[in-house]
DNA sequence: TCTGGGGTCCTAGGACCC
DNA sequence: TCTGGGGTCCTAGGACCC
């Protein structure tokens, strides 16, 4: 077997990775003078803490830890749902920030960016660690947020440095500096290193990241494959990682998931909640044009055993019309009354371009324009009065469940509210409607 | 982290073809 | 019929990320 060539740097690379301070929370605080110097946590939708501010992370309070952990605590936290319209437009503020400074962004997350500075020292007139100090300040005094910076000379070692000093750090690593970086560092720290990879590693005596730098390429070869050879070349200031800068216009697939608590082996329940993540999942396709031609469908039972089966789709499609006898199949397949479940999970595969489907001899034409037509009126009362206002009744279940518990079901967006100058479902009080199948 | 939701890429191995 | 070598495509499953 031969190894592809990695495409190395000839030059040494400036790349910048800057990375927001606790973002959801501190957007909220930035939204809410009131709350600044307050512990703060967003996820109250899914009882889980989403982004904790530094207050609250003082107090002991960890991201994935349950509500009623948090009250124990830190009982003065201001818990909030997590409203990701409004994170998004924070993070689109952001970035178009850091442009004004190179147009070598890469939108990584929605809280975090890589950036090229290579070869901007001369129009800025002054060293990188001046250029990453005038990005924090502008991303600080616009938008009311705090960032981390790290920058060096791959961006493995850019978000080595981002890491190096939270909150409101800038660190430069340059490179005769790296080993002092490298030398505390486990390696299950390093991007792209989990607890596997780790727990392998160590075998070999390798505990921290300079460790791992410092083996010869001849190890690193005959034992590990392509991914750990690239963070391999990056610790050692060799960029092989490309800051990519086209913003993202496609998926390879879609996937929608809900775990209901308690765990259930209601067969009609379970297919609803099936029915509604296909919805959501085809919702998405249609909104970004693209069909799907294998469906996979999932059921983790209570003792987190994930059982799943994957269905080719004769023609890609994003109607759930088309879908819900493969998914009725698969779901017979996997369902046992026996078992409780506790998550469903829907993915869309094979996604391709909807423009580019033809039909074939035996398509029933008619038919699916006709179905286009439906689901572009559902697309149009979705988008005006919120996702799932109209929804088939197949998942019906899942609303009367909800209001069985008490749940208030899908989160307002308050943002959007505010931009829109309307109330949303509630104070239209649009009713449910059913597409009869 | 006794466990939420949404993604990506890589590799090995089988099927199939010449 | 057996044998050999080599290529491509596809898929399952692992591992990791925010």
């Amino acid at each position: 077997m031969t190894t592809p060539p990695l495409t190395i740097h000839s030059w040494p690379q400036a790349i910048l990775h800057l990375d927001a301070d606790a973002f959801f929370a501190s957007c909220e605080q930035a939204i809410h003078p009131e709350l600044k110097g307050r512990p703060v946590i967003t996820g109250k939708e899914r009882g889980i803490v989403a982004a904790a501010s530094y207050e609250a992370k003082a107090k002991g309070v960890k991201r994935g830890m349950r509500l009623f952990e948090v009250k124990k605590v830190c009982p003065d936290a201001v818990i909030m749902p997590s409203d990701y319209e409004t994170y998004s437009l924070f993070s689109v503020r952001m970035f178009e920030i850091l442009r004004r400074f190179s147009p070598d962004v890469e939108e990584y997350s929605i809280d975090e960016a890589f950036v090229d500075l290579t070869g901007l020292r001369r129009s800025f007139h002054g060293p990188y660690g001046m250029i990453a100090e005038q990005m924090q300040t502008a991303v600080e005094t616009e938008l009311g947020i705090t960032v981390s910076v790290g920058v060096s000379l791959s961006k493995v070692l850019a978000k080595i440095g981002s890491k190096h000093n939270k909150p409101h750090g800038l660190t430069l690593i340059p490179g005769r500096d790296i080993h002092i970086f490298l030398c505390r560092l486990p390696v299950e720290k390093l991007w792209g290193i989990g607890p596997n990879t780790a727990a392998f590693l160590r075998k070999f005596r390798i505990d921290t990241a300079l460790e791992f730098a410092k083996k010869d390429e001849r190890f690193i070869q005959e034992h590990l494959s392509k991914p750990y050879h690239e963070i391999w070349h990056e610790l050692n200031g060799r960029s092989v990682y490309p800051v990519v800068t086209e913003a993202k216009g496609s998926y390879q697939s879609i996937s929608k998931t809900r775990t209901f608590t308690p765990p259930s082996n209601d067969k009609t329940f379970i297919y609803a909640q099936l029915a509604r993540n296909l919805e959501n999942a085809c919702l998405k396709a249609r909104r970004y044009n693209l069909g799907a031609t294998r469906l996979m469908v999932f059921l983790r039972t209570q003792e987190f055993r994930d059982y799943g089966v994957e269905i080719k789709v004769s023609r890609p499609t994003s109607y759930p019309l088309d879908l819900f006898e493969p998914l009725q199949r698969g779901f017979d397949q996997l369902f046992d009354p026996r078992s409780s479940y506790r998550q469903t999970g829907v993915v869309l595969a094979g996604l391709m371009p909807m423009a580019s489907v033809q039909y074939t001899l035996f398509d029933d034409s008619t038919k699916i324009e006709k179905m286009s037509k439906v689901y572009k009126a559902v697309d149009r009362l979705s988008e005006k009065f919120g996702k799932y206002t109209v929804h088939h009744a197949a998942s019906l279940p899942t609303k009367l469940q909800a209001r069985h518990e008490g749940d208030r079901g899908d989160v307002p967006e308050r943002m959007t509210e505010l931009l829109r100058g309307e109330n949303r479902r509630q104070r239209l009080g649009v009713p449910l409607l059913h597409i009869k199948v």
